[in-house]
DNA sequence: GATCCAATAT
DNA sequence: CATATTGGAT
C-alpha cells in the first residue's frame, strides 16, 4: 500500500539520476571573476566544498563570496571567458571591467528555478511536509548555496497556488488541454510548465495538518561530497537562458535534431555503479536542525537532472522537463 | 527580532 | 509570466 508507493517513488528517484557521464560537463568553464566576485552571498549557508578531486579544473564555482577583505584581489581564476552580463555595471564599460570593488551594492540577477532547481525544492518540501515546510527549512533543506529565503519564499507561494488550484481541479478541463491524461496532467498551461512537470507528492493535495507521513528513510551517506549545487552556478546558465528568451525566441535549436544544447551541468557525483545513488546533504557540518517532529530523515538529498530534453518537436523554452514519467 | 505569508511591484 | 520586494501579521 502507502509502502508500495514509497517504494515506488524511490526507485524513479533513482532511475532519474544522472549518470555520471552527464556529470558535470560544463559548468564553471564559463564563470567570470566578475561573477564570482559579483555575488555576495552574506548567508551563512555553509559550502566547505571540498570539491571533487576535479580535474584539472578548478574548483568548482563555489562562489563562495567570500567577504571580500579590502585587501583581496580577484583570485586568479584562470581566464575565463567574459560576458555574462552581469550588468551593466559600469557603464561601459566595456571592456575590462575595471572597477573591482565588489560592490557591496550589486544585485543578483534573478534567481530562474530550472527544473533542477525545482526538483529539489519540491522534494525538500516534500520531505518536511506541508508542516514544516516554509521558507527558511526548506531553503537549508536544499542546501543551494547562494539560494535565499526570499528566494524560496517566492517560489514556494508560488507552488502553493499551484497546488492549490489542482486541488479544485481534478477532472474537469477548464480548458487549457483538454485532455486530460491523468489527473494533473491536464494543466499543461504555460504556467504550470515547471510545477506540472514535477511530480507533486501525493500528500500534498487534499492534505491538511497532521502528522507527516513520513518518507523513505534516506541514509544518510557518509559519503564523500557531491558538487554543492550553486545558485551562481545556475545563474550563470539562468541568465544566458533568459537573456536569450527575451531577445530571441528561442534558442538557436537546430530544428530536428541537432542537439547542441546539453547542459547536464550540476551534477551529482559519485558514479559508484551498484551503489544507491544517494548523496549525503551537502552541508556536512550544517545539517539542517531537525525541526520538531521532523521527518526521519534530515538528509533526503536528492538529484539533479541534465536539462536537455527537447522531444523533437516541442519549442518550449530550453530547459524544459526532463523527467520521464512514466 | 525573525520569519511567514499574501500582496504588490518590477 | 516569473521573480523580487514590500507590508502586515504572528
Amino acid at each position: 500500500m502507502r509502502e508500495e508507493e514509497e517504494a515506488n517513488w524511490f526507485a524513479r528517484w533513482e532511475e532519474q539520476l544522472p549518470s555520471p557521464e552527464e556529470l558535470m560537463p560544463l559548468s564553471q568553464t564559463l564563470i567570470t571573476p566578475d561573477l564570482a566576485l559579483a555575488f555576495d552571498i552574506p548567508t551563512v549557508r555553509s559550502n566547505p566544498n571540498p570539491n571533487p578531486s576535479l580535474h584539472h579544473h578548478h574548483p568548482a564555482p563555489s562562489l563562495h563570496p567570500p567577504p571580500p577583505p579590502p585587501s583581496s584581489q580577484p583570485p586568479p581564476d584562470f581566464d575565463s571567458p567574459d560576458h555574462l552580463t552581469t550588468a551593466s555595471s559600469g557603464g561601459g564599460a566595456g571592456g575590462g571591467g575595471a572597477g573591482e570593488e565588489p560592490a557591496r551594492t550589486l544585485k543578483r540577477p534573478r534567481l530562474v528555478w530550472t527544473p533542477q532547481l525545482h526538483k529539489r525544492f519540491v522534494d525538500a518540501v516534500a520531505h518536511l511536509g506541508i508542516k514544516n515546510a516554509v521558507p527558511k527549512t526548506i531553503m537549508q533543506l536544499m542546501s543551494v548555496d547562494g539560494l535565499t529565503r526570499e528566494n524560496v519564499a517566492s517560489h514556494l507561494q508560488k507552488y502553493r497556488l499551484y497546488l492549490k488550484r489542482m486541488q479544485g481541479l481534478s477532472s474537469s478541463g477548464g480548458g487549457a488541454g483538454g485532455g486530460a491524461g491523468g489527473p494533473i496532467s491536464a494543466a499543461d498551461a504555460a504556467t504550470d510548465q515547471l510545477f506540472a512537470s514535477s511530480s507533486v507528492p501525493h500528500h500534498f493535495l487534499g492534505r491538511g495538518p497532521g502528522p507527516e507521513p513520513y518518507m523513505p528513510f534516506v541514509p544518510v551517506a557518509a559519503l564523500q561530497h557531491h558538487q554543492q549545487i550553486t545558485a551562481a552556478m545556475q545563474q550563470q546558465h539562468q541568465q544566458q537562458q533568459y537573456y536569450q528568451q527575451r531577445h530571441m525566441g528561442h534558442f538557436g535549436s537546430p530544428t530536428g535534431g541537432g542537439e547542441g544544447y546539453d547542459h547536464g551541468f550540476l551534477a551529482r557525483t559519485m558514479p559508484q555503479p551498484g551503489m544507491h545513488r544517494m548523496v549525503g546533504p551537502v552541508a556536512v557540518g550544517l545539517v539542517p536542525p531537525p525541526p520538531p517532529s521532523a521527518p526521519s530523515a534530515a538528509s533526503y538529498v536528492e538529484d539533479l537532472e541534465s536539462g536537455s530534453r527537447r522531444g523533437g518537436g516541442e519549442r518550449r523554452m530550453l530547459t524544459l522537463f526532463p523527467t520521464g514519467e512514466d
